[in-house]
DNA sequence: TTGTACGCGTTATCAA
DNA sequence: TTGATAACGCGTACAA
């Protein structure tokens, strides 16, 4: 299987001792002598003893374990989530088992039964729309289950995130302050990513609340559409609505292919036509021009789930309560946008 | 501890059959009637059971865990090779154990203590130097150990992935023969990190080669460096070394960093000044000037990996072979370098 | 094809 | 502060 072969019960004979005391040597607070423990430990080293957290979950009923769901790693806001979350769970001594969605309902179902065999302490996943038994499958559960980063209106239990179609609507309605009216909303086919959808309602709310056409949307590619996407679609833009003097996309990495098409083609920028992204991703900030985005703190919601987790399961906190958390987001206005 | 409290004696019971025959009914290619199995499954389905993974991997021992340490996910390239190695390993029914090292080896150290209790089958970490203490660890265990992406010139036992020095070597010297004589290497503070001290080796041998300096290196920031601190660079560079004609960046994100302030400060690019990066980032292959840079192909060295782990673990390769498989990596020159 | 008995390596519990 | 014993939930090995 791995390792040494060294049980418990062998360091216990070399070290003359019984198996409890073996397993009361190497767990920090238990009621054992300073001299005994030393013993113990040092035997243990000397036989490279390594202890069988298959075992001791299965005796314990504790497996150490929080199932953590994201739609991919690709992402780097979702890498930043998972690896804050993992470092605030490391105090706790909770380790992550990480599955991907890719996107895809039924393979998060898939997931999460599988992940369920493990017997997590908590289970943490990003909301982007559930298959319907993925619900009642969660809802059956008696642990904490965390939906992160968009915030379900119909929460299974805790929530910590924010709304995508709140920091849409306030990226767009921005952007008509500043005069433009021609908006386009560009995002991947389909509706069946919750986050991109909502992004969506947030653009339409904004427009139909400043009497602007609601309706100008080009869609292209698959979720995640990234800067090939955004750099494809200049000319579907061009023949769909050529009147069009702003771009809100999905996302930066569109944002950025959507400039470097227009470059390219020599076209002005800001002025006559803006580019807006959405997640601040580091590129923006570098590009020329730098592009207007909204600023999610993926680093905060790791750490905020990983906090809540680990005081959920070491039971400092009530578990009847249902904690939602907000975390904010922020438009930032940049050269891409510029009047 | 979690969802139901079901197990497989329940089950048994409620089905009036033993509980060896709910096992086996559970398992795919086992001997049992397909009428008894049809009837057990239904009543497992009935009662919503979960089988405990735990207590199936104590017994059976096989933990289905395979350990898996990066430095760090918020490179997309090792995002790749996990999501790679993630798919390749769900065929075999294999979990990952996710850890990040963050270019540290002492956490590195520490993982792997932390994993082996999980008693996973096999272990695949990316190369980066280790630790003294990890290699002896990692020698006296039984399981498949895989060094990916560096591969080490004393490897512990296989390993899959390609030379950073040679990339390195192809690219300098690549850039050489177009022209450029006044090259220095950027790269991140110190050589800790083995695969930044690896491309640092081919640059040097490169230009002693042919005959130029090969002392031209800055160091800015800490591994991973990125966008920011090849922005940061700049002032330094013209500070130190005034007559510079290229830079080469020990991955694309500086570069396009480098690439922003320049611009910003009006200077010519390529012929004048010629920038190179090291990953193929999406982003160079759409910034403008487009950026010359080392194709890795991160994803086919997951998949090799996962595919190698399946059959070792499944033993359909002997186990007392080493495998050492190479991966191709190339050089991409584009508008950033072109004279 | 099915069932019985036991063991996997650890911890909870209770007694000493 | 220590030890004996009995689980924990499942699979292996063998018998029926």
């Amino acid at each position: 299987m791995s390792k040494s072969d060294v049980t418990m019960k062998d360091v216990a004979d070399a070290a003359g001792v019984s198996n409890m005391t073996v397993s009361r040597a190497l767990k920090p607070s238990s009621p054992i002598s300073e001299k005994t423990r030393q013993h113990v430990l040092k035997i243990a080293q000397e036989m490279n003893y390594v202890p069988d957290q298959l075992a001791s979950s299965l005796s314990s009923k504790r497996s150490g374990f929080v199932a953590v769901l994201v739609p991919s790693l690709k992402n780097i806001h979702f890498a930043d989530t998972v690896q804050a979350l993992s470092h605030e769970l490391e105090n706790s001594e909770l380790q992550i088992l990480l599955g991907y969605t890719e996107y895809d309902k039924s393979r998060e179902e898939k997931l999460i039964e599988t992940m369920l065999r493990r017997r997590p302490e908590a289970i943490i996943l990003s909301y982007d729309g559930h298959s319907k038994r993925t619900v009642e499958l969660l809802k059956g559960i008696k642990i904490p289950i965390i939906q992160i980063w968009e915030r379900p209106k119909d929460p299974i239990l805790h929530t910590i995130g924010f709304s995508n179609e709140k920091a849409a609507y306030n990226l767009t309605s921005g952007l008509i302050k500043k005069g433009y009216k021609n908006i386009i909303f560009l995002s991947e086919q389909g509706l069946k990513w919750a986050q991109g959808a909502a992004k969506r309602r947030g653009f339409k709310k904004a427009m139909s609340a400043y009497q602007l056409d609601q309706n100008r949307i080009i869609e292209v590619g698959k979720a995640p559409i990234s800067i090939a996407d955004g750099y494809a679609a200049l000319p579907l833009i061009k023949e769909k609505y050529p009147d069009t003097d702003c771009v809100i996309c999905v996302s930066d990495l569109p944002a950025f292919g959507l400039l470097s098409a227009l470059k390219q083609e020599g076209l002005k920028t800001a002025e006559e036509f803006g580019v807006a992204g959405f997640g601040n991703f580091e590129v923006s900030r570098f590009s020329s021009p730098s592009i207007t985005t909204v600023a999610v703190d993926s680093k905060r919601i790791g750490e905020a789930a990983g906090s809540l987790t680990s005081q959920l399961i070491n039971s400092e906190k009530k578990h009847n309560e249902r904690f939602q958390i907000d975390v904010q987001t922020s438009v930032i206005f940049r050269e891409s946008t510029k009047r």
